[in-house]
DNA sequence: ACTATAGTTGACCGGTCGGTATATGTCAAT
DNA sequence: ATTGACATATACCGACCGGTCAACTATAGT
């Protein structure tokens, strides 16, 4: 039997654009539903709990960003514009959320890394595992940076590491200031972070 | 006549606690008062509503952080270590809740910046207000480094939010992975930063 | 001892929370 | 035409939400 009806797609659509601009816990099943149309009793058809449905919603939360971010780490593109242009493309999807609803609204898997990781295990796991994935794309980026000679041999792990904490506190600060252009100027930085971690404990004198 | 309670003071405490592990939304006002001993009607002898008591803890909290990074920004400490030890700092406050709870519960600021920037116009100031002294504090370390010649002329503003983005994105990663040892990991990383904002759209080679 | 005020209390408000039970409607394959 | 899965709807649960209020008690200063 073909499925007849797009309730569920209805109302993960409806988690993905609530919670991301509320949060997790100010977001109820009720005005999930009211806004995917659908009654409440026929939430629980769908979904086993609220919590389900987030699981479900960051699953489709993650391909997407897995085919935003694909054009970004494609082969075609030089590995030693990968990272900036990650930022410049998060950066437009920042900036042109804002134009629609006046509000940055940051990362969600990084939103619901700070309200949830502490209070739900299962959701910190999905979210730790997408983190991670960000993180390899990163790194392969860096390997490669390095198989041509363009990076020294560093620790790519800890450095791809650096980069995607950045990456989020950067975001983190474009929602605070209600600012996407924080991205935009901070990107530059990015590239030096990968340059650290065969410093060691050198003083600044010796990386000047 | 003197002040003869000190519930105010263990809300405050109890809010401050309560907060910072769970989040804003998903604490009540009774739960707070609970933990402090106080009725809930007696809540609102002392606070106008929730929001006011979160106001006046974050006041209590960035009073508690300013004291702690006292000694780290204190003249009698090289410029040249006091980012390093900063983030050494945060890591064994980190650290030692994890030891107390089991968690890490990341940094209070961060968490309601995320949860709270485009839902509460008024926390989301003070939150930036803090942010911005702390930037403050790196920025001066910065200048001074300039100053000595310690590093070349670079636009400290930027960097100095450069570092503080990074660290933290370094503790929402910490949180996330539960594991307080990756701010100390990625400390090293932090003066790296400092050093690209001359860089312009160098590439990466011309850094090497 | 009195009194003004600081502090406390419990009952109550309308509304929402996540979740459940159950009856019914719809449609395709047999 | 009947079956059975898919899908929807209503009504309800106890608990909790943030917040209000009038009545009360305890105490410090006189």
């Amino acid at each position: 039997m073909p499925r007849t009806s797009d309730a569920r797609e209805r109302l993960i659509a409806s988690a993905l654009e609530l919670i991301y601009q509320r949060s997790y816990a100010e977001v109820g099943v009720q005005s999930l539903c009211e806004r995917a149309g659908v009654k409440k009793g026929n939430f629980y058809y769908y979904f086993d709990s609220k919590q389900d449905l987030l699981v479900q919603a960051l699953e489709m939360r993650s391909q997407e960003l897995r085919r935003m971010l694909a054009p970004v780490f494609d082969k075609d593109v030089p590995a030693s514009s990968r990272i900036e242009t990650m930022f410049k493309q998060i950066y437009f999807d920042q900036k042109s959320y804002k134009n629609k609803t006046g509000q940055v609204r940051g990362c969600l898997f990084g939103n619901l890394a700070l309200e949830l990781s502490t209070r739900d295990e299962r959701i910190r796991k999905r979210v730790d595992a997408i983190m991670q994935a960000l993180m390899e794309l990163v790194e392969e980026t860096l390997k490669e940076l390095i198989r041509t000679g363009e990076l020294p041999e560093i620790d790519t792990t800890a450095s791809a590491q650096a980069v995607v904490a950045f990456l989020e506190g950067v975001i983190l600060f474009a929602k605070l200031r209600n600012d996407p252009e924080l991205i935009l100027t901070l990107a530059k930085v990015a590239k030096s972070i990968t340059l650290a971690h065969h410093e060691q404990s050198q003083s600044f004198e010796d990386i000047v």
